[in-house]
DNA sequence: GCCGTTTTCGGCCCGACTGTTTTCAGTCG
């Protein structure tokens, strides 16, 4: 998507000014569209012709012109000019580590270094101890940097971070010295992706309780260790950060810890226009401490209520918050189903009877067993006469089931295939009672080819939900290109927020985007066994990131509505709940 | 470079840790 180009551009223009010595808020500015640019759901290239690219957060005269510029030639004259006779890889290089905008130039100008091999040559034959500021310890953590930069440039998803954050709590829980530890950081506000965790710590002795904890099983190095905070990286690679705050400090911590960064920018500013003060400290009038132990009062102090920490990203949520008007967000406890589970008759792992019962456990009025078409071979997917055997014994486990809870649906995960047809024909789809439709092939289809055959599939009323819309796969597989816009006013099908923790597809803003388009979603785990049922929570906060209220669920009404609203398309009536939603 | 309950200039969040510094710059959260 052009947006991702031009952030990516305004992100190393950002760097390069860095680089240059240049105006810091003049670096901050281009950083900051950059982040607004990523946020952004709409494509550019539709906001610059409508003209409204001024409405972009961060975006002003010149920043409109060089988006335009990019659009229209497909470069921006006053990027190339900057960057001219700046090695590249020292712009990548800023990422890592410890190497900020002046350590780089320095290597630049006095070594003449352009690239990582000279780099490591240099950190070896110990060059850079020549350098004015660089010192024997400099020199090292340089060097550790580098191999961190360089092993693990991946963040990590939300489901493995949060069970090693977990871990870590129930370690320092244990410490006497601790009298209490959260996960703060991308991991409270449940981010599909996780750069580092950030714990918080409460303690009267925190340079002890820190000393602990940079002690803790499994940690490889310790990176910095100081009375308030500690970083710490584990075997594997993976960055924790603590920070150690007293009980009065701690609502004030969390909000700080919790962040984005942008969140809190944002927040100390509407501080400040109040004559006050807010850091991880607590909220200060002069020298008098108005907020600090209760999170919630310390947004209170502000004249803010509590943001949900998924919300907190700059993405508006304060003026939402200024303005009472904060989404009332989606929550685990109101999905009564979930719609897109597979059995061993294609690629699961247990059986009907095994993922009844967990559904059942789980206390859902409803699952849809859904299994793959013949197309997904590897998947396993089912032809006409094993779906005849599945349906037989989805027939005979809702017999055994008491009380018939949960509804069995017999259901399918249809492909659609490259043409935009779908992998059954209408007279066996029609049989279940509920499709899914999903993409599983030609993933590098034109935007135009991609739109058409998602209409297409959700053009057959045989379709209720199109299964991770973008297909997209955390770690390997970018998104597919296609307008949401357009496939968000094909309605006709609901949208998945699938759970799968490398899925997590849709993405929040887009999820975002389809609610306010008028968009029904279904949260679902895609489970491929009993036990994957419960992923379905990280749907659930990543529907939560994207504002997403209960009203625009499918699956959080009840059977009966449910029901009707998955008969209505094809009996041609009129779809409960599609125009407006209904809990 | 952006932006406006301090409006079109003059600010732009606030604090901790490290190394090499003789008083603080650089980097990071
Ligand atoms: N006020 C303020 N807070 C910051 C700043 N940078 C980071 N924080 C706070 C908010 C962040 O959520 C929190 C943890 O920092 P991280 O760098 O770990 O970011 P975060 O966990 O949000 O994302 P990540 O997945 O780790 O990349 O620290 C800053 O420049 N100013
Ligand atoms: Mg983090
Ligand atoms: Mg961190
Ligand atoms: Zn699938």
């Amino acid at each position: 998507m052009i947006n991702e180009e031009i952030a990516n551009i305004f992100e190393r223009m950002s760097r390069l000014l860095a680089f240059k010595g240049e105006n810091r808020f003049r670096v901050l500015a281009y950083r900051r569209a950059a982040q607004s640019l990523r946020d952004l759901k709409d494509d550019l290239a539709t906001t610059a012709r409508e003209g409204r690219l001024d409405e972009i957060p961060g975006v002003g005269k010149d920043l409109a012109s060089m988006i335009r510029e990019y659009i229209e030639k497909g470069r921006i004259r006053r990027y190339d000019a900057e960057r001219r006779g700046v090695p590249g890889a020292l712009i990548d290089l800023m990422a890592a580590p410890g190497f900020g905008p002046k350590t780089v130039a320095v290597l630049h100008e006095k070594l003449s270094i352009t690239s990582v091999e000279e780099l490591n040559r240099a950190i070896n034959s110990g060059a850079l101890l020549e350098l004015r500021g660089f010192g024997e310890k400099k020199v090292e953590n340089l060097r550790r940097g580098l191999a961190l930069w360089l092993s693990s440039k991946q963040r990590m998803p939300l489901g493995v971070a949060l069970p090693m954050a977990e871990k870590l709590l129930d370690d320092l829980r244990k410490l006497a010295s601790v009298e209490r530890a959260d996960v703060a950081g991308s991991v409270r506000r449940r981010r599909d992706t996780i750069g580092d965790l950030d714990l918080l710590i409460v303690s009267a002795n925190s340079p002890r309780a820190l000393r602990e904890f940079s002690k803790l099983p499994g940690v490889k190095q310790v990176a910095a260790l100081g009375e308030t905070r500690a970083t710490v990286i584990m075997e594997g690679g993976v960055q924790v950060d603590a920070r150690a705050v007293e009980k009065n400090s701690y609502g004030a911590a969390l909000q700080y810890l919790t962040g984005s960064k942008e969140h809190n920018v944002h927040l100390r500013t509407i501080a400040r226009r109040r004559g006050l003060k807010l850091s991880e400290y607590g909220v200060f009038r002069g020298a008098k401490r108005v907020a600090g132990a209760d999170e919630r009062d310390v947004y209170g102090s502000l004249k803010l209520p509590l943001i949900p920490p998924e919300l907190r990203e700059d993405r508006g949520e304060i003026e939402a918050a200024l303005q009472g008007r904060l989404p009332d967000l989606i929550e685990l406890e109101e999905l009564r189903g979930d719609l897109h589970a597979h059995t061993n008759y294609s690629d699961g792992r247990s059986t009907i009877e095994e993922m009844a019962a967990r559904a059942a456990e789980l206390g859902y009025e409803y699952i849809a067993l859904t299994d793959h078409s013949p197309s997904s071979r590897i998947a396993r997917g089912l032809d006409c006469a094993q779906l005849e055997q599945k349906f037989e014994e989805i027939e005979a486990a809702r017999k055994n089931r008491p009380g018939r809870r949960p509804h069995l649906l017999f259901g399918a995960e249809v492909d659609i295939l490259p043409n935009g047809k779908l992998d059954y024909p209408d007279d066996v789809l029609a049989r279940f009672d509920v499709v899914t439709a999903s993409i599983h092939s030609a993933f590098k289809q034109s935007k135009d080819k991609m739109t058409g055959r998602l209409i297409d599939a959700i053009s057959n009323p045989n379709v209720r939900i199109i299964g991770h819309p973008t297909t997209r796969l955390l770690g390997s597989r970018g998104p597919v290109d296609f307008d949401l816009e357009a496939v968000i006013k094909a309605a006709g099908a609901a949208l998945e927020i699938n759970g799968a923790i490398l899925r997590l597809d849709l993405t929040d803003t887009m999820a975002r985007a389809a609610q306010q388009g008028g968009a029904l979603l279904a949260i679902n785990s895609d489970a491929h066994s009993a036990a994957q049922l419960d992923q379905i929570r990280y749907g659930v906060y990543q529907a939560r990131r994207g504002w997403i209220e209960a009203r625009s669920v499918v699956n959080s009404w009840r059977w009966p509505d449910l029901s009707s609203w998955l008969e209505a398309r094809r009996s041609g009536r009129q779809a409960r709940g599609a125009a407006t939603g209904r809990r």
